[in-house]
DNA sequence: TTTTAAATGTGATGTAGGTCACATGCCCTT
DNA sequence: AAGGGCATGTGACCTACATCACATTTAAAA
């Protein structure tokens, strides 16, 4: 499916837009491919845009003064991904964003969201429920995070997106789930 | 300060409207009191209503299947409470809001929301930006979970709220925390 | 003011999961 | 085809925090 496609089915599900609207918000967005493993936000650097997936899949993730990663997100197609705090209060990244694999994707400045959210009150309904959903999901697994051990988050994870399992490697698995790749190795032995 | 001041000035913070059209936003808003204790959502009833408070405090949370008691969210004055997975999706409230102290609030029903938000697009944008605020924070407090302990988790609870420790008892700092409250007791003792 | 319940402190003991160490297996590159 | 670096498995040991038990203090209610 086309880029525009993508975008354009993604966007019904949420709102209402005419084609003529929908193609002005869609040339605000500007199409990249990336490579296996290359990094798309660096901690650190001015963050100006969010990534829309068209395919292939990112981790945005925090290291911390161990070195040690944590992923806060993996998105796969029509996932939004980018360091959201430091894009919305105009801050340096504090998190990074990098390709698990080829990935293709569409990229929305900042000041973009903003104009066409301005422009068209339909796009400012479909931001506002992207991020009601986020929101949600995120106290959903805080939740997860404080009730329940490792094991359960992960099957409750592989539950969630089936197709993680095949994509992503076991130890950045791990590092959503926030457990050593040591305990994670270990769950699935013996049935436990 | 009357009901009415503190929400419009609350607003203003993030959106503009013309005096007019806050009276028409604060006609939507009734106003209601509680008293130290008592519960104003429940799990598993429908949940219609989200939450301004203007004074006191409220807790929301989870208990699991073992009874034990996750806090979300502590909500003062100026916050915003309730089960909003419930709340968006339409499904059974899974979370509890209760009131720590006294509480005087401003309810607004789902529909109101959307209606409003619907007819006055500045209204729009000041919920995707309360939304956007909440996500992040919650990021933050998922990022605090896996990375820091308990230590100092609790000193920077105390640090971005000094007011929570005079308000709120210690097991529901610990509720928040993800700790038990035997634990909490212990960390500040000895300078440990 | 008395009674009852909730909040808090503290010891003893158990455990999930972390860390370190090393071996093996797999994929990507030259 | 060979080499180098990730990814993964697994043992040994350690630690933060949970749980249980009971004492004590504080606050609310009758």
């Amino acid at each position: 499916m086309e880029a525009l496609e993508v975008l354009k089915t993604h966007i019904a599900k949420t709102t209402i837009l005419t084609d003529e609207q929908f193609d002005y918000v869609f040339a605000h967005f500007k199409h990249q491919s990336f490579k296996k493993g290359q990094n798309i936000i660096t901690a650190g650097d001015q963050v100006n845009c969010e990534y829309f997936v068209l395919s292939g899949c990112l981790k945005s993730f925090y290291i911390n003064d161990d070195l040690k990663m944590f992923i806060l997100q993996f998105a796969m197609s029509t996932w939004w991904a980018s360091d959201f705090n430091a894009l919305y209060s105009h801050s340096k990244a504090t998190i990074n964003l990098d390709c698990i694999t080829d990935a293709e994707v569409l990229c929305l400045s900042n000041d973009d969201r903003e104009k066409i959210c301005g422009e068209l009150h339909p796009m400012e309904y479909f931001f506002r429920w992207r991020t009601n959903k986020g929101y949600v999901a995120s106290q959903k697994r805080l939740l997860s995070m404080m009730n329940n051990d490792a094991k359960s988050r992960y099957e409750e994870l592989l539950n969630l997106y089936p197709e993680l399992y095949n994509i992503v490697p076991k130890n950045l698995i791990a590092a959503y789930l926030g457990v050593s790749r040591e305990t994670l190795s270990r769950l699935y032995q013996s049935g436990k």
